[in-house]
DNA sequence: TACTCGAACATACGCTTCGTATGTCAATAT
DNA sequence: ATATTGACATACGAAGCGTATGTTCGAGTA
């Protein structure tokens, strides 16, 4: 335990801090958010959080780069058994709105985050499931499975309706029966895309 | 001018309020918009604003409820000159996003309330131009010219792909390039709820 | 080994801001 | 005419952010 490297000590508080504002971002929303509280909660001080992340919003962003990251394999594990390409890509939408279910996503990425930061297209990680849907999508044009459309257009479309289902669903009364109908409406609208009928 | 009755100056006050707080919050946003500054800029101080508005919340409150309402009104007029029904709904969605481009639609309805108000549907406007996209969608389930879907997941989807559409667009280089590859795209996946191709 | 230096973090301070508590004035009711 | 209440201003306290200023400890060097 002892005479670990420094780099080790960083990392070590970069991540206590990083996962203290998950939860308490979470939990109370950034806004609401205390950084006293939240260093406290790692151990910590207001000076370590400063010294590593430069301000607040630094923090956010750190906590927003790692969800995203998380989102992003989980979306890639999400594809694995389906048969057809165009499944695949369906089976990503439905993986998106599903994560979206977790309050940690909705508050952090869906709310807060835009709100604070700005548009996600513009964050400095361009938030990467952004960038796999329209990666997919545009093998799926070359393919001829779906219309000439542009690709990264319709990326955004499909992923703001993933997006707005999700806050749809987490705010219903039910949210599993909820879950069912925004899956269908989401396979219904997405078929839009598909150069013929089935 | 002299010998107003109450009822029209507290009308006056709340509007200048709102006034204040529309450009405020549109131009720096809800969390760096200072209550001081604002009820100054109205010739007013925050004892008005709390007697009226109860706090910060519900000023943004009394100001999402007046652009919503400006919202809805233009969303009708959008659709007066189409032929079909479903031409009418298309021209809903595109005038959707096109008012989401303004800066004040744009920081206030799509990015600070539902940071701060939480989901736009558990508001209590319940945001007017949702519930006439929802009605839409369910006469032309009911005329058969939609397939059956459930009318308020698919509004939902609707109106979350038109909003991110729109953050797009606003975000672009060059908006108005961009635009015209959204609303194309718009109308595609708009197509998949569409029962028969034509 | 002793010394220096700088990174990593803690502490202290000032400034801003929100919400409330209190005060004031005018209009209305009796 | 006076009491009362609504509408707003002023004063106050508390909390939070960012920065400026220490302090400690590891790492490089001779």
């Amino acid at each position: 335990m002892v005479a670990r490297r420094r780099a080790e000590m960083v990392e070590e508080t970069r991540a206590r801090l990083i996962r203290a504002a998950r939860t308490a971002f979470a939990a109370k929303g950034y806004a609401a958010a205390s950084m006293d509280d939240l260093t406290a909660e790692a151990g910590l001080t207001r000076g370590a959080l400063y010294h590593n992340f430069g301000d607040k919003k630094g923090l956010l962003q750190a906590v927003i780069d790692q969800i995203d990251a998380e989102m992003l394999a989980r979306m890639r594990a999400a594809h694995g058994q389906a048969d057809t390409a165009w499944d695949r890509f369906l089976n990503e939408g439905v993986a998106y709105i599903e994560m979206s279910l977790e309050p940690e996503i909705q508050r952090i990425m869906l709310l807060d985050g835009p709100a604070v930061l700005g548009d996600p297209s513009q964050w400095p990680n361009q938030t990467a499931c952004l960038r796999t849907t329209t990666q997919a999508i545009q093998r799926l044009i070359d393919d001829g499975t779906v219309k000439p459309v542009d690709a990264e257009a319709a990326a955004r479309l499909i992923n703001g309706a993933a997006l707005n289902a999700a806050l749809w669903i987490a705010a219903a009364d039910d949210p599993h029966a909820v879950l069912e109908k925004a899956v269908e409406a989401f396979r219904q609208l997405a078929a839009g895309l598909l150069r013929a009928e089935a």
